[in-house]
DNA sequence: ATATTTTTTTAGATTTGTCTAAATTTTAAT
DNA sequence: ATTAAAATTTAGACAAATCTAAAAAAATAT
């Protein structure tokens, strides 16, 4: 794999994320998101096209190609294992955690990421709970976050516990919930925090956020 | 501070290299040792004259000012806290770190500068000896490195034994080597690396590789 | 002291990534 | 099916950092 400008992977970063579901990108919605200019775009689609890593007609939008996406997984698995570090080592804060790991992301050596991975213990997940791309560009395909970060009214399946405490199972049980339990986040009571969640098939129950943050669930496509 | 381009910064940290003893900088000099052209070196410095960092006349050589210094030595302080990283945290060979470090020291924030500081338990001298800028920019003035990367016939003093079992202390009492003990090594056997050094008024002792890699000493200015 | 060599600077060009303004193509609306 | 609006591309310019070649200044040698 070639080396890139730190323009250019942001490029290749950028339109990985709008290319959902293999949709073409426009131009408009990459210089948005880039917050820059489209005329700046086509520029760098030629350029990008050149380097053979994306499908571009002008006017027809544009796409990764298979070169494109692996070079995409790349930059993401870096910026992934940045943000983990920078949680996990170095104690940031989630909110801060995202600006420094757009920097750290472009340094390319591919040792420093393979040894930076091992020395994490191979994380599958980041902290915001995005799967983080193994060597081969691998990943899980669904988010795992705690129960306080799920959106409301998505369907998850708990799949970790945090903390093992008898006094948390005893809760859990109490609460119906087990590994594999199906559920969604109804409502979240902004005095304390605890959340009204709904098991298939049960009357709400509600959850404090001590507990939310305890279980982790996974959820998305 | 401000912050500075990557290219910017490595103007400034090879000036200050230089800069030994507050000797006036040479374009050529400059230019070899960034791998650049004279003139180019030239316009750069117009440049960081214009920004208040170095003292500069036409044809006169130019120096790093206070500003400047600052700055050197907080660009110094992160390639240095990058390099004990990597060697220490992510077990890299030392011939590998430079040019990761290199990389990496121009990363800017500094919250993530001090954090990594803090996570690496503040450490005083990088895995080549050199020492470490502190937060204010204060650093130890002398190398510390171990005994087997010591220079021939450079005065030096014993200042840490890494290892502390019995038997290396008994090996250091029948070589007459303590803490605070003045020596230089004369000569390396390649054979077995094992070094010839001479403690003032005391006929020359051998050591073995083994032991000089365990034994720490500080020199220079 | 003058000539020669070396060092440094200037002038002008190049590359990368960006911009604005104008032209072109596509899409949407009547 | 035209026309109007929106999206995209082209043309030309600019800033940063570099380069080569030529000019100017400083150092050195005779």
């Amino acid at each position: 794999m070639l080396n890139y400008s730190t323009s250019e992977e942001n490029y290749i970063k950028t339109i990985f994320h709008l290319q959902v579901d293999n949709d073409t990108v426009t131009t408009n919605a990459l210089a948005h998101e880039l917050l820059t200019r489209p005329a700046s775009v086509t520029d760098m689609m030629k350029k990008l096209k050149t380097k053979k890593l994306v499908q571009y007609q002008p006017y027809k939008g544009f796409r990764l190609n298979m070169e494109g996406k692996k070079v995409a997984l790349s930059i993401i698995r870096r910026h992934r294992l940045w943000e983990f570090f920078l949680s996990e080592k170095l104690k940031f804060d989630w909110d801060e955690i995202h600006d420094v790991a757009e920097e750290l992301e472009h340094v390319s050596s591919r040792k420093l990421v393979d040894k930076l991975d091992e020395f994490l213990g191979y994380p599958k997940f980041d902290p915001h709970g995005d799967p983080i791309p193994d060597v081969h560009g691998k990943m899980e395909n669904f988010q795992r976050v705690s129960l306080s970060a799920l959106p409301f009214n998505t369907l998850a399946e708990v799949c970790l516990v945090s903390n093992q405490s008898s006094g948390m199972l005893e809760v859990l049980r109490h609460k119906n919930i087990a590994i594999g339990t199906k559920l969604e986040v109804k409502k979240k009571f902004g005095f304390d925090n605890s959340l009204e969640i709904k098991i298939r098939q049960q009357a709400p129950v509600t959850i404090s956020e001590q507990l939310a943050k305890n279980i982790f669930v996974k959820y998305g496509s």
